[in-house]
DNA sequence: TCAATGAATAAATACTTGATTATTCATTAC
DNA sequence: GTAATGAATAATCAAGTATTTATTCATTGA
């Protein structure tokens, strides 16, 4: 017999592994539990739903890619700007990697987002506490005038939406996102500099 | 017999009627060519297909709201910042009403959005060379300060982008809308300023 | 008492078939 | 020769059925 912890980790890796080879659609809850050496009925003692493993995968990918940005934060910029553009471009590139090289993931992301727009949001809500931050930073040394840094941050993801939602991007390549979002966030960085 | 002016219009009548009050989905070729007295075979002497006639009312739409656009523009404003300001919502309106009231019509912007999207960036290349312009004039009269209007105009679109697909409002009330993009507009207006 | 099972049920998906509808084109009318 | 037809064909859709899969829960074993 297992732990209650031992069991919800290995249901999460396996559900992990499954989604990301085969996707969502084709990973049954019976080939979860067999690679957990479980019956089906023990998942649900474990999770609601097969939506909810998904759910959870997604929330652990926030939370990782939540940790690249603080990382990324940490680094050391001639400019408060420079960090705000930098966490944009760190942002599109892990998005737009895994659009072009895991189908099965991007898939899983359509998914939650159609069903758990909640969890998608949360996710958003979170690197917006990391931009937030960076404005502060700014702020602190001078270089901004905010006097609502979570405000500003807020309008910053609102402008920046497009870079989020590949939906909309409409064939276009990396550089030329790369060049967009790096224009936009300029313009915006101008205004918030002290003058 | 008919000159192929007239068949072509009363083509493109019959359509957008059939369009508006039953759906793209819920109109045949069979019932529009029947609205003109003809048969419907000749649909397709003047028309690829069904997507057409839908792809050619979006763009006379999009005539439409560019000229919508255009008068607001001659309007007089107290600074070119409240009249980008008044174009915006004007344009958000109009397709928060189109949104609300008019499903058939929301419909076919979809399917044309899906399978026509040059149709749609021709719409929104249109009314950015509004856009433009207004920002043309606010270089003119001293206002704002910007090196390339276009450019501009272009990362201001991109910026708005979220008041242009109703996918991604999730639920948002149209003063919630309002307030959005007037804020998004205003920071953005305040870097164009001249300082 | 709590972890776990797996057969039973409900929900979703895939397949089949029979229309309906879009599109083509050889033919007719002007 | 150009405008127009409408039957023929191809594509799509809808309804119904079969199959698979998600979810539940009464029962079993520690």
């Amino acid at each position: 017999m297992r732990s209650p912890d031992e069991s919800r980790t290995l249901i999460v890796e396996a559900a992990s592994a499954r989604f990301a080879r085969f996707g969502y659609g084709k990973t049954t809850m019976a080939e979860i539990a067999a690679d957990c050496d479980m019956s089906v009925g023990n998942l649900y003692r474990f999770f609601p739903g097969k939506l909810d493993l998904a759910a959870e995968l997604v929330e652990m990918a926030n939370v990782q890619s939540v940790a690249v940005l603080r990382r990324a934060s940490a680094r050391k910029y001639a400019t408060a700007a420079a960090k705000i553009e930098a966490l944009h471009l760190v942002e599109l590139r892990a998005t737009f990697d895994v659009m072009e090289n895991r189908p099965t993931i991007a898939d899983m992301g359509r998914i939650v987002m159609e069903k758990r727009v909640e969890v998608i949001n949360a996710g958003l809500a979170a690197t917006r506490t990391v931009l937030a931050n960076a404005l502060a930073d700014g702020v602190a040394s001078g270089e901004f005038e905010i006097a609502d840094t979570d405000q500003a941050a807020e309008m910053i993801q609102a402008a920046t939406l497009k870079y989020r939602y590949p939906q909309l991007w409409s064939r276009l390549t990396l550089p030329a996102l790369e060049r967009e979002v790096r224009a936009v966030i300029r313009l915006f960085v101008r205004c918030l500099r002290r003058h």
